[in-house]
RNA sequence: GCCUCCGUGGUCUAGAGGUAAGGACAUCGCCCUCUCAAGGCGGCAACACGGGUUCAAUUCCCGUCGGAGGUGCCA
């Protein structure tokens, strides 16, 4: 087998969103799992749907994610360039080769009267075919009206019986009446390609040798094998990935709000995490296993473990992945990742922060969390005094009033305000006196932070906090409880 | 409408003629605990439906239904 040759073919529109990002991943495994080579070719052979920047966009999140590329417009190779807009001049020639062939013609129509025809043929609930006219005109009338520089397209010549067909590694064999297919243009009136002979143009220049992408192109790849059989040209191993859905009835798409890698990455999620995740939406390495580092899957990979169902992106998993791979960052890591978050929440925020950050530790799933979770030693949330009552602690607002009395004069004693101190002048207090753990240390902690939940118990957020600022809460608290 | 593809719990999936249909997320409950998480233990929950084929179908075939994709001088 020749060297494998793979390849991300990504259009300039925007940023990288999850399927494309899961395309390019299983494109890359494959072709370091086989020894072979991942090509990255931008197709901006759609001048309006451009996108400034996108391209750059596009090439810092694959590196985000690892998938470096061994061929690409940045990196080069001997195959370039590998941006279609800068090969534009290639495709013509090919075109007319076709031409040449009895398989395409040049097409005069105009817009208006195809988008004419195509209304008419809607409504009467026919699939728009067009009418092959310009197939009649004489081939030297033709090229004079090209040359004359009258505005044209090329099509490609469909036969009008027997099939079209392509057998697909996943999928397997695909077959189309030709005559369901329409003459497609292959070139544009701007004399750019369309995609649909961009892409057979190059894979067959790049030496693509085998071909994954999305299954929104199953249909139209029986097309695309008869350009390739017209030329005479090899044709590559097709493997059409399912899509990635938002939910049952909608694909993944930025329009509708749905996150695109950058946003999970600007939310929080680490790249590696996404990946992983990503990974194992329409592919699973046939076993349980479920943490892959990238190198990894480069092991695993294998086509026969891809699903051929659409997956729907379950945010929740994301989550729940995202906060293992948290949790298992040794904790300098962490840390350098958590910082921005914490500053963000407690500008200049002097005390601990780092030992904040070690209890959000495990418990910030996405790093966008510690903002809120950290928020309240800033300002003392409002909150009610049904906070107060805790039926396992033995707590109520009765309960809390006493035990905050009982606690405060305990707390003003302790002079070396540490976690250590604290813990060992309160609990042997408690226990002497009687009491309940839980009947002081939750009133205590609900007087001190106003919520139920946070990231330490009563001694560390005391600590957190001060020993003045703890007290004034506490004095606060007291009154409340009072009236 | 037409064409193509897909169909195991809410979600991702294992399964490849004979299984108590397995795992993970989510969810619920219990334990642990100075809260919440984490962790441990346990519960709820699926083969879309109908016909075949077969001694035996979640697994093979057909149909129906459901969903998706395509039907662009977009990719």
């Amino acid at each position: 087998m020749p060297q494998v040759r793979t390849r991300f073919a990504p259009s300039p529109t925007g940023y990288l969103h999850l399927g494309g990002l899961r395309t390019a991943l299983y494109a890359y495994l494959f072709a370091r799992k086989n020894g072979g080579v991942f090509i990255l070719r931008i197709e901006d052979t759609d001048q309006e749907r451009e996108v400034a920047g996108a391209e750059e966009q596009l090439r810092k999140s694959l590196k985000l994610a690892g998938l470096t590329y061994d061929e690409g417009p940045d990196v080069g190779g001997s195959y370039g360039p590998y941006v279609q807009s800068e090969r534009k001049g290639s495709y013509a020639p090919y075109a007319w080769a076709l031409v040449e062939k009895g398989a395409a013609y040049p097409c005069f129509c105009t817009k208006g009267r195809l988008d004419q025809a195509r209304t008419e043929a809607e409504r009467e609930g026919r699939t728009f075919k067009y009418d092959k006219r310009c197939m009649s005109i004489a081939k030297n009338e033709a090229r004079r009206r090209v040359e004359s520089g009258e505005k044209h397209v090329i099509r490609q010549n469909m036969p009008t019986d027997g099939a079209a067909s392509f057998d697909d590694a996943l999928f397997g064999h695909i077959e189309i009446d030709t005559a369901q297919l329409d003459d497609m243009v292959l070139m544009k009136a701007d004399g750019f390609p369309t995609y649909n002979f961009a892409n057979v143009v190059d894979d067959h220049l790049m030496g693509i040798t085998h071909v994954m992408r999305g299954t929104e192109y199953l249909s139209s790849t029986p097309k695309y094998n008869l350009l390739y059989e017209a030329f005479g040209w090899d044709k590559p191993v097709y493997i059409h990935l399912p899509l990635v859905m938002a939910d049952a009835t909608r694909k993944l798409s930025k329009r509708y709000g749905d996150p695109s890698f950058e946003d999970l990455l600007n939310e929080g999620y680490l790249p590696e995490a996404v990946v992983n995740y990503i990974a194992l939406l329409g592919w699973n390495p046939g076993d349980d296993r479920e943490f892959f580092t990238l190198g990894e899957l480069e092991q695993s990979f294998s086509l026969d473990g891809l699903s051929k169902s659409p997956s729907i992106f379950d945010k929740a998993k994301l989550t729940w992945m995202n906060g293992e791979y948290i949790r298992r960052l040794p904790f300098g890591r962490y840390y350098e990742l958590a910082k921005p978050w914490l500053e963000k929440a407690l500008p200049d925020w002097g005390r601990d922060p780092k030992r904040l950050a070690e209890l959000l530790h495990g418990r910030a799933e996405v790093l966008n969390r510690i903002p809120e979770m950290a928020a309240f030693i800033k300002a003392m949330p409002e909150y009610g005094l049904e906070l107060y009552t805790h039926k396992k602690m033995k707590s109520d607002p009765a309960v809390a009033r006493e035990s905050l009395a009982f606690v405060e004069p305990i707390l003003r004693a302790v002079e070396d305000w540490t976690e250590a101190s604290l813990h060992d002048s309160l609990m042997p207090a408690i226990t002497a006196s009687g009491r309940k753990n839980g009947a002081v240390l939750w009133p205590l902690r609900v007087a001190i932070s106003g919520l139920t939940s946070t990231p330490g118990g009563a001694t560390e957020i005391a600590y957190l906090l001060g020993k003045t600022e703890t007290l004034r809460r506490i004095t606060a608290a007291r009154e409340r409880l009072a009236l």
